[in-house]
RNA sequence: GCUCAUAUAGCUCAGUCGGUAGAGCACUUGCUUGGUAAGUAAGAGGUCACCGGUUCAAGUCCGGUUAUGAGCUCCA
């Protein structure tokens, strides 16, 4: 039997050899440090049995699909069994790994809670020091099935059953131990191979993700093979939580939440600052694309809502506004828009629009609402009451792929303006539920391929993950930390313009339905601003910061002078504070770093007599010293939008 | 919406066995005028989320409601 290995040399090894074997036959070093093997790109067990003349690798403890095997064994074997000594009524599920660590699904009896936690990470360890050697067999599914019933494992049984295989289920143990689990495999030889690991979470999951479903008790590890390397990896963690934008919110003194308007923000001067900033940076990118700002009503008339198919289609998420029958003359329902779309249609629809008006660019910063499930609401990240810069482009087919590069290019330059050099985009192409022709699908998916071909972006195709009214574009950046958020989508829409009857004159003097494309850059003022937020870790831009410069004395003789440079920057439009209490200097310096005020100057007698400033940035230790002039028009040119 | 957890001063948190509330920071006032991440002393600040129950007595135990957190589901 001929094996081929990746580098592309050959090995005849004797028929039924397994890949422990092979990896033998090329040294004991390779032999001890492999965990499984890869036949003809399907992984399998190191102990299986090569049947064929095939290409084989050897995955070693220190690969990352080795690393990937692992976690499996460290869940769906150590953990299962874990659990299944502490609790054995338990009941076992599915046990996956993700990324950077993995899960186990169970049906307790009674609930455990995190509590809970480090006595199942005890048992685990005491499982792992045995070294257990992990063996398999193969039942058809005849006997699995009988097997999992004597243990009352429902839902094995249920995959099982559910299975189109009969034969050959493999069942793994854990040398002469009780336990054994159901599993597609593979699993490390031995328990001594795993590395360091945690538990990290508990929380509820339903079976199969289905919510109709009863509701499981996830756990939640992480692992790696060294212990530093677990460190690392918990430290991310840390840092990541010490940007989250609640919190830095409270810090910054942005915003708040509270509960008679869950998932409504309460915005404070500083974080207002903020969202005026980017407004006012996003209205004239706008204007200076040739989009036509324009504002619709907040409460519209069920009316509008029956004809545009939300009624019907997204009535659950909507805010349902009836007047007090008491107080109303007529009887009227209305509801508070959960998007812009229909009333744009509004204002094309006034009028008589020529081919010769398209495309024609409609933007609004759109007030929504929309009633999001309780449990999905997290700070500025998902919310009820939102600000969209909306925005919609009626034209006709053929403009689409010209319309699509101008977006994207608009959409490039803002990323960057903000921060974001990375991002990437996902094109979805139609569904099986769809209204329009094949021909028009095919036209406009056609001129969103060609448009970012022609500028030569990388993308990836979600195949059948389009809107039932068109196909579309997304747009996903990443963040400092690596983080991605889907944000800017542009999306055809050959259904709205038909439901609301909007129509153009083309040139052959006869109706058409123009096509109407959606789209957005930020997504949500006030998610981007938590995307900003966490981005910058609270070190916005000097442009977009609430306070840019705080001035502090170091004594009170130089208040006049403290006065003089404040008028003087606030002359030239920055937000400049001052601070003439009575405390130290490094009182000041520390409150104001700690408040992420991008600039702070500093004036004692030195500085008053030179007429000169000490500058300290945000982040840095250094202090330097500028003439008065010099740093006031510095500052003054830093801060404009870009 | 579902599961589990949490809710005490402006913030971060402690509060034992049920016996009428505590710290640090912030705030106010006094002293201190100082050179780049916490000077010092004193003072003020709470209907313990809300509603109900058990009890002689509830921040504490029990039930419900609301909100928040983690995850799941959802986000045409």
């Amino acid at each position: 039997m001929n094996i081929t290995l990746p580098d592309g040399s050959t090995r005849e090894l004797s028929e039924g050899s397994s890949g422990y074997d092979l990896a033998l036959s090329i040294g004991k070093g390779l032999a001890k440090a492999a965990v499984a093997i890869s036949i003809d790109g399907k992984q399998q067990d190191i102990h299986d049995s090569i049947t064929q003349d095939s290409s084989v690798s050897i995955i070693t403890i220190d690969s990352s699909e080795g690393l990937e095997i692992m976690r499996h064994t460290l869940t769906a074997q150590v953990l299962a069994r874990a659990v299944k000594n502490l609790y054995p009524d338990a009941k076992l599920a599915i046990g996956p790994t993700i990324n950077d660590g993995f899960y186990y699904d169970f049906l307790f009896n009674k609930a455990i809670s995190s509590d809970d936690i480090p006595k199942i990470e005890n048992e685990m360890r005491n499982i792992i020091k045995s070294g257990d050697p992990i063996n398999k067999s193969f039942r058809s599914q005849k006997e699995a099935v009988k097997l999992f019933k004597d243990r009352k494992e429902d839902y094995k049984i249920e995959i099982i059953q559910d299975s189109d295989q009969k034969e050959d289920f493999q069942i793994y143990q854990q040398g002469d131990s009780d336990f054994i689990d159901l599993c597609k495999g593979p699993h490390l030889p031995n328990l001594s191979l795993i590395g360091s690991f945690k538990l990290t979470k508990i929380a509820g999951a339903y079976w199969r993700g289905d919510s109709k479903n009863e509701m499981l008790t996830r756990i939640y590890g992480t692992a790696w093979n060294t212990e530093k390397e677990l460190n690392t990896y918990l430290e991310a963690i840390e840092e990541a939580e010490k940007r989250d934008h609640r919190k830095l919110a409270k810090e910054m003194d942005l915003f708040h939440f509270q509960e008679e308007a869950p998932g409504m923000v309460f915005w404070h001067p500083n974080g207002w600052t903020i969202y005026r900033e980017l407004k006012s940076y996003i209205r004239d990118r706008l204007m200076k694309s040739n989009y036509q700002e324009i504002n619709t009503p907040q409460v519209v008339d069920r009316k509008l809502w029956e004809a545009s198919g939300h009624w019907d289609k997204y009535r659950e998420n909507m805010f349902i506004a009836e007047i007090d029958e008491e107080h109303a003359n007529e009887k009227r329902v209305n509801a508070l828009k959960p998007m812009n779309c229909p009333c744009h249609v509004q204002i094309y629809n006034q009028g008589i629009k020529s081919y010769r008006d398209l495309p024609l660019r409609y933007a609004e910063f759109g007030s929504c609402h929309r009633y999001e499930a309780s449990g999905t609401m997290h700070g500025l990240m998902r919310v009820r009451g939102f600000t969209q810069d909306d925005g919609h482009i009626f034209c006709t087919e053929s403009q689409i792929e010209k319309e699509t590069a101008l977006f994207i290019e608009l959409l490039s330059g803002i990323y960057k303006d903000l921060g974001f050099d990375n991002f990437s985009i996902k094109l979805s192409t139609r569904p099986e539920i769809r209204v329009g022709s094949d021909e028009v699908w095919d036209k406009a998916e056609e001129s969103l391929k060609n448009a970012i071909n022609k500028l030569d972006l990388p993308y990836t195709i979600d195949e059948g993950d389009g809107a039932f009214y068109g196909p579309k574009l997304d747009f996903v950046l990443t963040d400092a930390i690596g983080r991605e958020w889907q944000c800017g989508t542009f999306q055809a829409d050959f259904n709205l313009p038909d439901r609301l009857d909007a129509e153009y004159i083309g040139e052959d003097g006869s109706k058409h339905r123009p096509v109407m494309i959606h789209r957005a850059i930020l997504g949500s003022f006030e998610r981007f601003i938590g995307v900003l937020i966490e981005n910058y870790s609270g070190r916005l831009p000097l442009w977009m910061a609430p306070c840019q410069v705080v001035i502090s004395s170091i004594v009170s003789d130089v208040d006049s002078y403290v006065d003089e440079v404040e008028e003087l920057l606030s002359n030239k439009g920055i937000r400049v504070l001052t601070d003439k209490r009575n405390e130290k200097i490094s009182y000041k310096v520390r409150e104001h770093s700690t408040a992420k005020v991008p600039v702070i100057m500093v004036i004692g007698k030195k500085e008053a007599e030179e007429r000169t400033i000490s500058v300290r940035r945000l982040g840095s230790d250094k202090n330097t010293s500028y003439d008065l002039d010099k740093i006031i028009d510095e500052i003054s040119l830093e801060s404009q939008r870009p």
